[in-house]
DNA sequence: CCTATAGTGTGACCAAGTCACCAAAGTCTC
DNA sequence: GAGACTTTGGTGACTTGGTCACACTATAGG
């Protein structure tokens, strides 16, 4: 019984194994291409969504229009959000979209709740990813309300970085995920190049002075 | 087994009798002043509570020193993000103060447990209460990001005065619900005062045009 | 009364969002 | 390849909002 998708998930290891059967019975493995609209609001969600492959974007709609990225949900991580609806009958008010090629499993409501009724440690599982998620969230409000945005900027292209040298992505999509104005972001690394960190290209920015980037951003006493 | 508390929450009146008997068997009513720290970061909750008298005002404290209003919880209604923590046994990074003498019932995380495994009634319940937060949460960020200062401060306004026509708060206070400094706040109450929308004096601020207020918000499609 | 303190008012300044453009780099079509 | 169109990035002028420094006023307590 190991070599499962279940082994991937921390908390869902200490599962004994007649609940095990139950959940792997009861989910099946979706794949979604590339931007694929996982869920939307107004259409409720009939699946909780634990995620194999690939990273899915949460943003939240504004009535004005434009759009705040909440979160990136990465292999691993469960859309929980998309169960506080699912379970609470009501409609959700962000929207999902696949940023890659996707792999997940579906677990469908009435095994959700058998579940839930069931085992303590998918309880605990559950509400795990939920509190990490809630904790996050505060994080991100903390950070719009008090941190100056090139600090944000720097700790999000190292993070979009990951080990690379490299983001890809233009600047427009840098100021959605920060909330902010594209303008603000063309300007911010601007500065950044002025002081040798980085490079630009169409669509995608070299990091040649992470040492800087990183200064700046515990400088300001910041989560990474 | 009418009468209980357990009517004041729309989501247990469901209950089966013999969950009922359980969530009061397990469960204590509990009394805390004005001011006391509900819970605290660093300071693992115990139980779930569920207000029936007062209010309390969740906010979490920025590493700058500063804190962000994140939002209030009115009677009947429950400290969610509390169970986030309790269950996941994680560190809150938020904390909660009574902002009036405050009556709850008290579940512990034992009680917690049992009923979350008997009773969906029970499950919906909390996954209700736990979406309607989240809900919030997203609200506040696009209202952050998005929103002037000015249709926040009115919106904020009406939403405190109630029934009223007067709000009692400083304005350092005001400042602290909309994570903005005072003197935002004192400006902005200048030109409602020049536009004859309220009267201010020590402490309080009277409101004489509601309407103009009320305008400003719609005019914004704000949330009020 | 006098003094401390909490609450409020204001001006100068800076950071960031908005608006209106323009310029440069890629794409498509013929 | 030439020309038209689209996407991306750059820039200046302006507005909003946050920060800092400091002055003023009401009130509570001696």
């Amino acid at each position: 019984m190991s070599g499962t998708w279940i082994e991937r998930f921390k908390g869902l290891r200490l599962l004994p194994d007649d609940v095990r059967e139950d959940l792997i019975q009861g989910s099946k493995v979706v794949s979604l291409p590339a931007r694929t609209q996982v869920f939307a609001p107004g259409q409720s969600a009939d699946s909780l969504l634990l995620l194999l492959e690939g990273t899915v974007r949460v943003q939240q709609k504004s009535d004005t229009g434009r759009e705040v990225f909440l979160y990136r949900v990465h292999a691993g991580e469960s859309c929980v959000l998309t169960t506080a609806c699912m379970l609470a009958f009501e409609e959700y008010s962000a929207d999902g979209i696949a940023e890659t090629d996707v792999t997940a499993v579906a677990i469908p409501r009435k095994t959700f709740d058998d579940l839930a009724a069931k085992s303590s440690v998918f309880r605990e599982f559950i509400f795990t990813a939920y509190s990490r998620r809630i904790t996050d969230l505060f994080t991100l409000i903390d950070d719009i309300v008090f941190q100056r945005m090139d600090v944000r900027l720097a700790s999000r292209l190292l993070e979009l970085a990951g080990k690379q040298d490299i983001v890809h992505a233009t600047h427009a999509m840098l100021g959605s995920e920060l909330g902010t104005a594209r303008e603000v972001i063309s300007r911010t690394l601007a500065e950044f190049h002025r002081r040798g960190w980085v490079e630009q290209s169409r669509g995608e920015v070299h990091l040649t002075g992470r040492d800087g980037l990183e200064r700046l951003v515990r400088s300001a006493g910041g989560a990474y």
